[in-house]
DNA sequence: ATTATGAATTTTGCATTCAAATTTACTTAA
DNA sequence: TTAAGTAAATTTGAATGCAAAATTCATAAT
């Protein structure tokens, strides 16, 4: 078997996978055996996916009494928001500035594809693109290290269940802000688009988008 | 033996000091049978350590061939500073507006510190006292999420040796921004002491402080 | 019934072992 | 002399083993 990444990535993943679906929720205990039984793989490669988690800050370790996924408290949402919404907000600003047209369109389509999904009341995929229309700002901004930190970010703030836009008015309201940044973008007014991502994130504190 | 921390974030630790001494360079393979064997431990351990390193930024991993001391680019250097440019400044702004009179009293004597090491020609201590001032300003920001990114950020930084402020000239310049800087916290003026981070930082790309 | 004590079990942290892949050294052929 | 091919040694990735600590469970004493 010729494989292209070390197990201990794949580990990873499938239980950024299990906490994210809520099959781990904040503060459950992380069962080693129950674990590489489940994946039929050793203790090994398993307690390095998890210090890898913990680096991100998916897991917290406590010394002699093993793993435990993280507990975000409404301070830290409230912390990671703010640092969220800075760089975002200076992402939109560099996008404005110098993306190039191909650039735009690519963020225009996605956007017709966020209303698409806003028109057919699918909230998943509405979340879903929603997250593609920031991490593609984000890509065109074209700084790899501000995209690992919202990225690492935004992961933790995932923990929360609670966060959403459940209500179909946060949706509403969220296009809409969607609507303005992207005018902005396209009519290359960085100020104004940094401003507006800012807010728009802002509102998220309370509702996640 | 009692222990306080596990083994692999003291090993950890001691990786990391060898590559701020530059016994480990950026782009040197970390030889696990070297370093277990200095260390007196197995590769466990050693092991576990190198992927907390890893996800710091500081060590870069090759599937099959081991791991090695990340290698920072110059487009690199730019872009993590334009983040801790970006998230420092704002941590100014928020002391500004919001530390206790002692809080900045606290600042005003670690800069009476910095202005003694410059006045002692003392580059070492001053680059100390230096991250003391900056981190402190986070500290009191109070925002422990953008606290931890910004240290992560800066051990980065800390890899290419080039960075100094050598120059005692530059070592003038950066004690006038920080009088500047100190000046607009205790005025409670955080716009300014905002832009007058920002633009130390900006200075600091060629010089980092 | 409740608390205290201690043995059995489980779990963690680290060391060791093993197999597969990679690198190095050596041999042989052009 | 150099290139190719092969065997030996090294190194990595992962499984297993083992001792110390923590937890659970059972028993006894109040």
């Amino acid at each position: 078997m010729i494989q292209t990444r070390p197990l201990y990535l794949e580990i990873a993943d499938l239980i950024r996978e299990k906490i994210f679906q809520h099959t781990l929720l904040p503060g459950a205990w992380i069962n080693e055996k129950e674990l590489t039984d489940a994946f039929g793989i050793s203790r090994t490669p398993l307690r390095e996916a998890i210090k890898v988690l913990a680096a991100e800050g998916l897991i917290t370790m406590k010394l002699r009494r093993g793993a435990y996924v993280t507990e975000v408290q409404t301070s830290d949402l409230m912390h990671i928001f703010k640092v969220i919404s800075l760089l975002e907000s200076q992402a939109a600003f560099d996008v404005a500035e110098k993306a190039s047209e191909s650039d735009l369109d690519l963020l225009d389509s996605i956007h017709t594809k966020l209303e698409k999904a806003a028109a057919n009341r699918d909230i998943d995929h509405f979340f879903e693109i929603n997250q593609e229309f920031h991490d593609t700002i984000q890509q065109i901004a074209g700084n790899p290290w501000m995209r690992r930190v919202i990225k690492d970010l935004r992961q933790v703030l995932k923990l929360q269940r609670k966060i959403s836009l459940q209500k179909i008015g946060r949706m509403e309201q969220s296009l809409l802000e969607h609507r303005q940044i992207l005018s902005a973008l396209i009519g290359r007014r960085p100020e104004q688009a940094q401003l507006l991502m800012k807010n728009h994130l802002q509102q998220g504190q309370s509702a996640a988008t």
